[in-house]
DNA sequence: TTGGTCTATGACTAGCTAGTCATAACCAGT
DNA sequence: ACTGGTTATGACTAGCTAGTCATAGACCAA
């Protein structure tokens, strides 16, 4: 077991009092030059660090801030993890990582985040049901949902405009010439899909096109894959299709030119969310939306810099920011009347 | 300043000492249920949750690890993470996540990890000078340096056996029929990618095969395009490139097809490292080595669960893993003879 | 009733640091 | 040498929980 060394193992070794070496670490603070290199001697000796344990108790912060997240096979997730990481540290705050499995209820964790008395919680992915945030009410742990419009006196959320995203990209897809539209979705729980589905529909429906082919998908690539066969199995293929995320309009690219032997985007616009750098690679060259991950967690951190009641009514709880369309080449021409013969997926596999 | 509730408020609302109110939370402990009522009802109202904290001081126990991580744009490791995450919160410890920048060093971060009394150190990625083991050493905390093989009495390693995976994938190009090699590197520093070549160049030296070009990579898909593209610009291009890891082949694979203009596998084979998601998607299926994610880190979390003193000599202090071939479409087949001209890539930016 | 056993409860304490307060040491000016 | 002010130091304490120890109360058998 590591036994840490005390301030006071280092006072009986220097021959000072504890205060003396607490005060050695306190820069300002009034202590002779020897003393000080008494006791900085002596804790070297000794491996010695101040531990800021007590100090936790004494002053209610522990400036351990608990990220609970999942899903970090999405590369936006990996990359907000980063620069929470990064962010947190640099304002010296420590991040307790909690895993959840995608949709999984906070419940669980609770109890164990708040015996180490954790300053605040960022909760992204995890489902905050109204009973999981009366729970956090009542421990008065500040919540901020991240991606996820939820908002009551201790929860706030910072999410993307996703609405308006949907909006976008169906003008987008008009724009270049498409005239039936296809979307798939993400897990039916996911409110940033359903928010992207409805911009998406209704702006189509605005513009005189009801006709929209859903497919479900999880998110991920291999769901993508098998919503663009499902999509085209059927006759009556889209000739634009818009994907929850990136993942999933980069399996449904690579499904429709090889198994469906058609081309993106010659024959079919596909269009992806959340700009992961596997977007921007040669092979996929794909439109999609960045979400700015960077300003995102500064926003989120922010929101707790503030002791929620300071905050004057709920709507200052909550943050949009906008989604930014980045055009590649996957939405850039449609070449009608050149599609090729859609080939035969009746033996569709996964990939 | 969200102001938790301590034990001491609870007894005074449910009218009993503190001692009972700790007593409610321990399983098997000896109090009435008439009492641990009045207990629970009390502490609900106040949202009070047992304190970790002062455990920690008495103890010497924080079950608190850190790992210390960068580079998460590189999907093994964001997988390596979550694993981490998961396997350590279901072993009942937590994690304190903290970011470095791919080669810093560790020292930076350590005063502050040990203010937290963490239990152990986990450190993938940062550098590990001799100078900081050595403060390592002094301060007592055991550290498992993954997928680096450093070690004295308080760091031990978890790593891959990577000569041994780069000795394999040369037999197998040759196996294949390629008679010229390259390989692309990772960041100079890195021993990963220095041990794969050294397997990958010995084996092939052995077979009679001496030429081997090298282009230097820093481990991302950027890299990899360029380094395939500068592999091809003076002449003597390769049949079969080697790359350090998956993001790298990625990125050389689409170099390769879309500015040289030529097949993969037909005309190049090409292999990887780490099997991640991108590897098995239908674009590429690219030929790579699977690292055993959630063995290593049990391997990893095994390593602190015994005091350092306890192991009996520097040997147990190192675990080697083996990687395990994947054969995909990537190196499936040359097609010697119709090799297509290489295109012109005097113009070659960036993807 | 008495003595013994068991259960339930409360008082007390370890553990460590940063701050408060009191005091000791020192210095300069008279 | 003495006063007043400054600087340096030590004693003491808050903060919270789980464990130890002592004791009060309940219960049973003799």
């Amino acid at each position: 077991m590591p036994r840490y060394a005390s301030s006071t193992d280092v006072a009986r070794l220097a021959g000072v009092s504890q205060s003396s070496v607490s005060r050695s670490y306190r820069p300002g603070a009034s202590i002779s030059q020897r003393t000080r290199e008494k006791v900085l001697a002596a804790a070297d000796q000794l491996g010695y660090r101040p531990s800021i344990i007590p100090r936790i108790m004494i002053s209610h912060r522990s400036d351990l801030i608990a990220v609970v997240i999942g899903g970090l096979y999405n590369p936006l997730y990996a990359r907000v993890l980063e620069e929470f990481a990064t962010q947190l540290h640099s304002s010296g705050r420590q991040m307790l990582l909690v895993p959840v499995d995608s949709g999984h209820s906070l419940d669980s964790v609770l109890p164990r985040l708040a015996g180490y008395r954790v300053d605040a919680i960022v909760s992204a992915l995890a489902v905050l049901s109204p009973k999981t945030a009366a729970a956090l009410a009542k421990l008065r742990i500040p919540v901020i949902s991240f991606n996820t419009k939820v908002s009551n006196a201790w929860v706030t959320s910072v999410s993307t405009d996703n609405a308006r995203a949907g909006a976008e990209i169906a003008d987008h897809f008009l724009a270049r010439g498409a005239r039936s539209f296809g979307f798939v979705t993400g897990p039916v729980d996911s409110p940033a899909s359903a928010e992207r589905l409805k911009g998406f529909r209704r702006t189509l429906a605005r513009r005189g096109f009801k006709n929209l082919r859903i497919a479900e998908g999880r998110f991920r690539y291999e769901d993508g894959f098998q919503a663009a066969l499902a999509m085209f199995a059927c006759g009556n293929a889209p000739e634009s299709i818009f994907c929850a995320n990136d993942l999933l309009a980069i399996g449904a690219i690579d499904a429709i030119r090889t198994r469906l032997r058609l081309r993106v985007p010659e024959d079919v616009l596909v269009a992806g969310f959340d700009d992961i750098p596997m977007a921007g690679w040669a092979a996929y060259e794909l439109t999609t939306f960045v979400q700015d991950a960077s300003l995102m967690v500064r926003e989120t951190i922010k929101m707790f810099q503030h002791s929620p009641i300071v905050r004057r009514d709920l709507a200052e709880g909550r943050v949009t920011l906008p989604a930014r369309l980045v055009e590649r080449a996957s939405t850039s021409r449609l070449s009608r009347g050149s599609r090729a013969e859609i080939a035969d997926v009746s033996r569709a596999e996964g990939p």
